[in-house]
RNA sequence: GCCCAGAUAGCUCAGUUGGUAGAGCAACGGACUGAAAAUCCGUGUGUCGCUGGUUCGAUUCCGGCUCUGGGCA
């Protein structure tokens, strides 16, 4: 006797910045019947297009995509609100009988989605005073007192955090702070969650050099296309380096020219190097994480070959006929 | 043609009174479970231009050659 356990159908596609993903996930989409959900934690923001590489309506091609332009600058994004946001645009494509596609590089967050991580959200009160506090003992007694902190409450987790990781510090002390139980222990329970979809995780990649290489040239083209003025106008909008909206990739270097702190020279010198770091990032991410395919173009004679072994790949998994 | 300077890591250069070498930048590897385009950690990756000589031993000293700058004709 068999049984059947229906599962969701989900199809990631990923891979490092400059890569080529959008233009694959088009081709994909339209060969499949798909709806791309981006997952990407900052083409969410409204007014960052050019920064972001965010697509335009013309380029889309009649493919819906989801969560791109939903916040404003200000507006505070994470992990957990990517989460259930897309969870509920899976929930609705899938109603509509068409298949989801997660388009994007932040590897975090399709981690959290596909294997439906559990955050904790029962004691969610707000954590924010307690975060403040922490961040300002950390600049009295510097970061060695977080790490003595958290050694107290969770000496696993302390083991794991080096002590100049202000950031992952304060997250686990908050943690136990809420929840009364170390983020080590959650930690572990989470890390052997399976996914609750039928899925195949794509990963896009190509010869280090040509991912530099592409990099290179679309800073150089948001550059010409206006980078600048974008940045300027959301500085004077109001928008600070604070916020995290302007922690991502073209925005702080820019406001960093802006303010005159370095050079135009030097901001888009940092610009480039700042994006090849990340998309080395976004692969040392991508390497350790299971049951993905990669997708080397370089194995393939050009995109229509590629999305072809996708489909292969997907039906071969039974995810769609 | 002659004279001078240089040739050392991917780049710019330092250095070794002869015991196979660093520094900045770049690069590479890794961690990550409510900021992730964030945050943090780790790593020199090199026939010291080529070729003879002296020497126990040469990247270092000497000769020749090649190349690159600059100068003189």
């Amino acid at each position: 006797m068999e049984i059947w356990v229906y599962m969701q159908p989900l199809i990631v596609l990923t891979g490092p910045t400059a890569a080529g993903k959008t233009a694959l996930s088009l081709r994909l989409a339209q060969k499949i019947g798909g709806e791309i959900i981006s997952a990407d934690s900052m083409q969410v923001y409204r007014k960052m297009d050019i920064g972001t590489a965010k697509i335009t309506t013309a380029e889309m091609k009649g493919i819906k995509h989801h969560m791109l332009d939903i916040l404003d600058p200000a507006d505070e994004f994470n992990v957990v609100i990517f989460q259930k946001m897309a969870k509920e645009c899976i929930c609705e494509i899938s109603a509509r009988g068409r298949i989801p596609i997660i388009v994007g590089g932040t590897g975090f967050y399709i981690q959290a989605l596909l294997y439906d991580i559990n955050f904790e959200l029962e004691n969610n009160g707000s954590s924010s005073n307690y975060r403040k506090e922490l961040n300002e003992t950390a600049i009295l007694n510097g970061p060695e007192y977080l790490h003595d902190l958290l050694k107290k409450v969770d000496e696993e987790a302390a083991n794991a955090i080096h002590p100049n990781n202000k950031k992952r510090l304060i997250r686990a002390l908050e943690y136990y702070h809420q929840n009364k139980k170390p983020i080590s222990l959650h930690n572990e329970t989470e890390k052997k969650r399976q996914s609750p979809y039928n899925f195949a995780y794509f990963v896009l990649n190509d010869d280090r050099e040509k991912i530099y290489e592409n990099i290179n040239q679309r800073v150089d083209k948001m550059l010409k296309d206006g980078l600048i003025d974008e940045v300027m106008t959301l500085k004077n909008n109001g928008f600070t380096p604070a916020m995290v909206s302007m922690q991502g990739l073209g925005y702080k270097e820019i406001f960093a020219y802006l303010d005159g702190k370095i050079s135009f020279e030097e901001a888009t010198t940092l610009l480039k190097r700042d994006t090849r770091r990340f998309a080395k990032r976004q692969l040392t991410w991508f390497r350790r994480e299971r049951d993905v395919v990669w997708l080397d173009k370089g194995d393939f004679a050009g995109e229509e070959a590629m999305v072809e072994e996708m489909v292969r790949v997907i039906k071969d998994k039974r995810i769609i006929r």
